[in-house]
DNA sequence: AGCCTTTGACCAGCG
DNA sequence: TCGCTGGTCAAAGGC
């Protein structure tokens, strides 16, 4: 289990970190394997603050180190998307993550022990001790300044909701975010958009790798059976949406599908999904609002039933809408 | 002094 | 209209 933090922007998802716990280093790479083109997220591509998203690892999941060849230092020679290939080396990665790490100086438990993800050196990560999971950081470090105006206990969960909004002068983003005990998010809702940059240079040097997914591709060839984890999401930077956005991982296993522990739900711009996963590893919102969201598989399941899970796409990452206008509900 | 949480009160929507 | 619920306010306090 673990989490990931990315944003996205009109045209693409960037994985910008990736926090693992309790699985072994190989699972990392096993997991990256979706998409090792790591690269150093310049500011300006990323459009959205960072996003934290839980996953878990399928029990299934392939633990063999078959795909380390996937690692960070040799994907940065991939070539990718604008040409934007900071040469992301591995040193700075640590370092990112490490600082990150001392960021907690109290560990709660050895729960969050986390398996450094490998690059270069691949015993090197060892170092790393215990680190909390990064929900447990402030509000979740993603780049923006929020102040909390408010925390409630809502009904469904069993977990708190705290309100926080971004300090920025006139910016009206607000975010909801629910963590359980120890600090882990479990959802988060962010409504509207910001309408400045992410302030503070400062500690932004984080990992960043674009998904790219093909979607059927093969990316591992060789793995057997992999995680396979499509994104297609975009949506238009409009400000002042009203909806809500349901992030939901999903992904599957020699057929099984499984859903990421959480979900991030987005209240924000109009959200123009189309699951247009292009295998390029960008997503390029077309311009049809179409709901479609989702399934790119079987879309029949959801008859009505289950709301909640009607968007969920078998091995993707999909973007729903919760609250969207009634003809975008069905298809 | 200037942020920031915390916290209960308050409010609006809804059944 | 009452009461529940989720969202917000704002006073108090902390750092
Ligand atoms: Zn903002």
């Amino acid at each position: 289990m673990g989490q990931i933090y990315f944003t996205y922007s009109s045209h693409k998802l960037i994985i910008v970190d990736i926090i693992l716990f309790n699985i072994k280093k190989n699972a990392v790479l096993d997991f990256i394997w979706f998409h090792p083109i790591a690269i150093f997220a310049q500011e300006a591509d990323i459009e959205s603050e960072k996003t934290l998203m839980d996953f878990e690892f399928p029990a299934d999941f392939p633990k063999e180190a078959s795909v380390l060849k996937y690692d960070i230092a040799s994907s940065t020679d991939i070539n990718i998307l604008d040409g934007k290939i900071a040469n992301g080396n591995c040193d700075n990665m640590e370092i990112c993550l490490s600082d990150i790490a001392n960021n907690q100086s109290s560990v709660p438990e050895e729960s969050a022990k986390r398996d450094d993800i490998e690059t270069q050196h691949p015993l090197e990560g060892e170092q790393k001790g215990s680190y909390v999971p990064l929900g447990m950081l402030r509000t979740s470090e993603d780049g923006y300044n929020w102040r909390k105006y408010g925390q409630k206990q809502v009904k469904g969960s069993e977990y708190p909701r705290s309100y926080y909004k971004c300090t920025h002068p006139n910016c009206q983003v607000k975010k909801k975010v629910e963590r359980s005990l120890d600090g882990q998010i479990t959802e988060i809702i962010y409504k509207g958009a910001h309408n400045h940059a992410k302030p503070d240079p400062n500690r932004r040097a984080m990992l960043g790798s674009v998904l790219t997914l093909d979607d059927t591709s093969e990316v591992g060839e060789g793995c057997g059976n992999r995680a396979k984890v499509e994104a297609g999401l975009t949506w238009r930077n409009t400000q002042y949406g009203v909806k809500d956005i349901k992030l939901i991982s999903a992904w599957s296993v020699d057929g099984l599908e499984r859903t990421s522990s959480a979900s991030v739900v987005t209240e924000l711009s109009d959200p123009l999904l189309n699951p247009q996963g292009k295998a390029v590893g960008v997503f390029e919102s077309v311009g049809t609002p179409e709901l479609s969201s989702t399934l790119a598989s079987h879309d029949d399941d959801d008859a009505g039933g289950d709301d909640d899970d009607d968007h969920i796409t078998q091995g993707s990452i999909s973007v729903c809408i919760e609250d969207a206008e009634p003809e975008l509900k069905r298809r």
